[in-house]
DNA sequence: ACCAGGAAAGAAATTTCCTGGT
């Protein structure tokens, strides 16, 4: 497995040497560009506006700000290597904190972290972290962004996740601070959310669009019509309250009917095994031409 | 402010049209690629692989899924809608569970939830969730992807995270269970953090290499040569057990000076205003040229 | 050879392709 990073952490004066590999690797079906006309791949060409839309190399390409129309300041590799100090290119822990107090919005991407070097450093701050519960803040760059970080310790494994800074959080467009909550509405909703109330598996969650979309691209492999999907008729409801306890009574008998299932429930979340898609296509490159 | 998504909410029978606006905008300097001898930008041009490089128009592209080496079926709009159903298309609440359930490594997007209709439904799930403390869990299609989905509730504002899959979490590359772990350096390690907890105030971390970073642009206009930044001089500690024992006499004297400081820190926090970034650098337009 | 990250395009977000690092 490749690694994205290579940074080190620091905790106090204790220093481990670490790699960072991508924890969330997306699994999307992904399509091309094609040119209907001739079904041939399309491909970026990267060429110069002010010159005819002749194509650059890329050993001519460089990077640049424009700060103003048209004005630019090209900036080369060593010029961000030069406003980069040596702790900037670590992961400081600053301060510890407890998980819960970090709102959802903050989180951004999620790495593990592989130590190279330091390994009984690494395990003795996993083992001190996991046992008080708490979690690292640090700032870091990876790449050339400054992120802030959050490093955790689950299962005796250390996870990094990247968060958002507070002024990239924009403000809600929607503020409803005086609205009227009818009583007995709120006990009919509080009801139906405790009767629906299970806890979070993961693992049963399955993506069945995706399902669907490669069935529908078996379909179209053998060259037949995709059909449209078959629609369930929605429930026509009159008022909100009617809703609400027609609901309640829904969700009511669910819950019964649950409670006997559980135990099946239970041993599909262990049967889950990590299967990798083996789907996944080639990716056609410039010389399959 | 634009929306992302248009989309609705089921919850049971109660049906509450929303729509989804970001509630994260990346805020970072970015950067063009432009010509070196010429300064002029560069401009991705689409062009067929197999005719020559030539230039192929947008309505002349379609949507290709590769199943084979050079074997492709196209997929029109009409095909992805022919696959989704109604229900794919709403957010219907599968059940509600609790926040720490949910393990930070799921998390992907934030949204802010807006109400299109259905005012008083709304408040009324809002408050029900935000009074029980449940988070609801759903499934739905954003785009061409399906997501799962959590739905939860602060301070009035309901926020929505789509959330990976289960089958998208990699594995960790490094295992380590056997490692020892010295029980006297274990405590020194957990009162050093101990020392350095304190509590997560998102709105006290600065972008402070992106300052760096205007500055050094701000240099570069003025035509003038970047400074290589200063360096502090790293600790050169012998052993881990010294790092710890020395960490924890810095990390000790820290947090007694830190406690007098304290009402300093939470005045710099209610001062925070949200302002936007106005370096926000006007993206060049291909008439630009 | 792979794949995560960066830039451009344009539906103004996300998707697509390219490239450098491993």
């Amino acid at each position: 497995m490749g690694y994205s990073y290579k940074t080190s952490i620091n905790f106090g004066l204790v220093y481990i040497p670490v790699n960072l590999a991508v924890a969330v690797r997306e699994n999307n079906i992904s399509f091309n560009m094609l040119d209907k006309k001739t079904m041939s791949r399309v491909q970026y060409k990267k060429t110069c506006v002010d010159c005819n839309n002749k194509e650059v190399e890329p050993k001519n390409i460089v990077k640049a700000y424009q700060y103003e129309e048209g004005k630019y300041v090209i900036f080369e590799e060593s010029d961000f290597e030069k406003i980069k100090t040596n702790k900037d290119k670590n992961i400081t822990i600053e301060h510890f904190a407890t998980l819960s107090e970090i709102d959802p919005i903050f989180y951004d991407k999620s790495y593990y972290v592989v130590p190279s070097g330091g390994y009984k450093a690494f395990s003795l701050l996993k083992r001190a972290m996991e046992e008080l519960n708490k979690v690292g803040i640090a700032k870091t760059i990876l790449g050339n962004k400054e992120v802030l970080i959050m490093l955790r310790v689950k299962n005796n494994q250390m996870y990094l996740n990247t968060l958002h800074f507070f002024d990239e959080i924009a403000l809600n467009p929607y503020q409803d601070n005086d609205t009227e909550v009818d009583k007995n509405e709120l006990e009919l909703a509080k009801a139906i959310i405790n009767n629906m109330t299970s806890s979070f598996k993961p693992a049963l969650y399955q993506n069945e669009y995706k399902e669907r979309l490669l069935q529908a691209i078996e379909t179209k492999i053998r060259g037949q019509e995709l059909l449209p999907a078959r629609e369930e008729q929605p429930n026509q409801v009159s008022s909100l309250l009617d809703a609400l306890q027609e609901s309640l009574k829904q969700t009511t008998k669910k819950k019964l009917k649950a409670s006997d299932d559980v135990i099946d429930i239970e041993s599909k979340e262990v049967k889950r095994t990590r299967k990798r898609t083996t789907t996944k296509k080639t990716k056609a490159k410039k010389n399959d031409a």
